[in-house]
DNA sequence: CCATCAAACCTGTCTGTACCTGTATCTTTC
DNA sequence: GAAAGATACAGGTACAGACAGGTTTGATGG
């Protein structure tokens, strides 16, 4: 029973086989980000099997996200490390003491928001809506709240029934075949809102850094929407470039 | 708004790679505006391509508006890089009411600053600082103040007594062979010292936007740190990735 | 001093070749 | 009958080379 390979995936045609080996070599970084693989025949000539099986398993590394084909040049690695695309070059906020912090799920559901929709500029008005905060245990100080907006789509309309997968978004996304590429940020200092403040348990009109990211994926399709107000006594945003 | 390019993606293509690599020369300006590129048989043998190549890559700067090319002569830097520094791709400070605005220079000297050169690792804690502030005309009010401070080096040192090249200082380090290519930057909140409350002519403790650069030269040397407070009501920040 | 001409360099355009991916069709194998 | 193989063709990308025509420069000769 003990099969050395992969655990996950036990009955394997040999384009598994190959998406296995190649999906190895670029996650152990063998083929680093920007690298070029073997072309589709040398790549034919390795494993000896056919194109159109070559082509299947790139095919499936290209739907997760390891690498993107061009033609007439070749397959390029897209894998950037551990971190993917998720932080790469974003801003990343730097939480002061988040030891002794709890994360609140406040909602997940389909909810209607035709001002979003519209100032995104999507056909539908659906999304899912994701809703969280972080307090600190000990006495209840705020931390930070975010909204995040996912443009309904097939691929993932059952999420809020099956959940998130491994308790990550991101993840989740990924499952379904969707990549952060690249987006848009914004960043100022706002006054709390009522509702805000008691869902913090804080007074109304205290000050919180706000960050707004639209993030889209290689196509230029919305995939999140992401509304965050930190608390500036326990956030920095940090950034490199 | 729409991005033909990809910022973080890579590169895909041979004609894509030259025309990233010649886009930031352009914009970090080290070829200068009016600056005569390298002929096209010049470029061939720099990045070891065939013409067509080549002349794919100017095509698409030339698209762009960064490049302007003449029969019998050559290709030439149309762009007019006085925004560079601050908008390529970092966080740019949006001015919200900026019509009004006066900047005065609180000073322009030589200091010495042991504890910012162990901060950045330098070995002489010599720098040129540049001190600016910027108010509303009309009342008074605080809108901004920054603290511009560059390593000491030979091919500077004599700033200070000539003044600014064109009253900017990026021109100035670009006389002296000095680019911006990559770094680093932290955003936060912080309370306005009374010194600085005194310069802005508002009331210590109040909140403000707090932004720290290091940039540093494609070599990694640094090349500028920068601290600014921005006023919230003025100012959001915003960046494309 | 000046007009002229040739050489050297530049971009614009075209050719042919090699290799790459995209796609479709048919056959083999289990 | 589904998965994999084999094959052929279309179209994209890049290389190498050749040629035409514009621009500059400098030497030549009046």
């Amino acid at each position: 029973m003990a099969r050395s390979e992969d655990s996950s995936a036990i009955a394997a045609g040999k384009p598994e086989k190959i998406v296995r080996i190649l999906e190895r070599e670029i996650r152990s970084g063998q083929l680093a980000h920007g690298d070029q693989l073997q072309s589709e025949n040398q790549l034919v000539r390795r494993f000896s099997v056919s194109r159109s099986t070559v082509r299947k398993s790139l095919s499936e590394l290209s739907r997760r996200g390891l690498i993107k084909t061009s033609v007439g040049i070749g397959s390029f690695v897209t894998f950037d490390g551990n971190v993917v695309a998720d932080e790469a070059g974003w801003t990343k906020a730097l939480e002061k003491a988040g030891a002794n912090a709890v994360t609140r799920t406040l909602r997940l559901e389909i909810v209607e928001d035709a001002a979003l929709a519209e100032k995104l500029g999507l056909d539908g008005s659906e999304f899912i809506a994701l809703d969280r905060a972080r307090t600190d245990a000990r006495d209840g100080h705020a931390i930070s709240i975010e909204h995040s907006r996912i443009p309904m789509m097939p691929e993932i309309e059952n999420l809020p029934v099956k959940g998130l997968r491994d308790g990550s978004l991101h993840a989740t996304l990924r499952e379904a075949g969707l990549f952060p590429d690249h987006g848009e940020e914004w960043i100022d200092v706002v006054a709390l809102a009522a509702e805000e403040a008691e869902i913090m348990r804080c007074e109304p009109g205290t000050m919180f850094l706000r960050t707004r990211r639209v993030i889209r994926t290689q196509e230029g399709r919305v995939m999140e929407h992401i509304t965050s107000l930190l608390n500036p006594s326990h956030f920095a945003l940090h950034r490199e470039f």
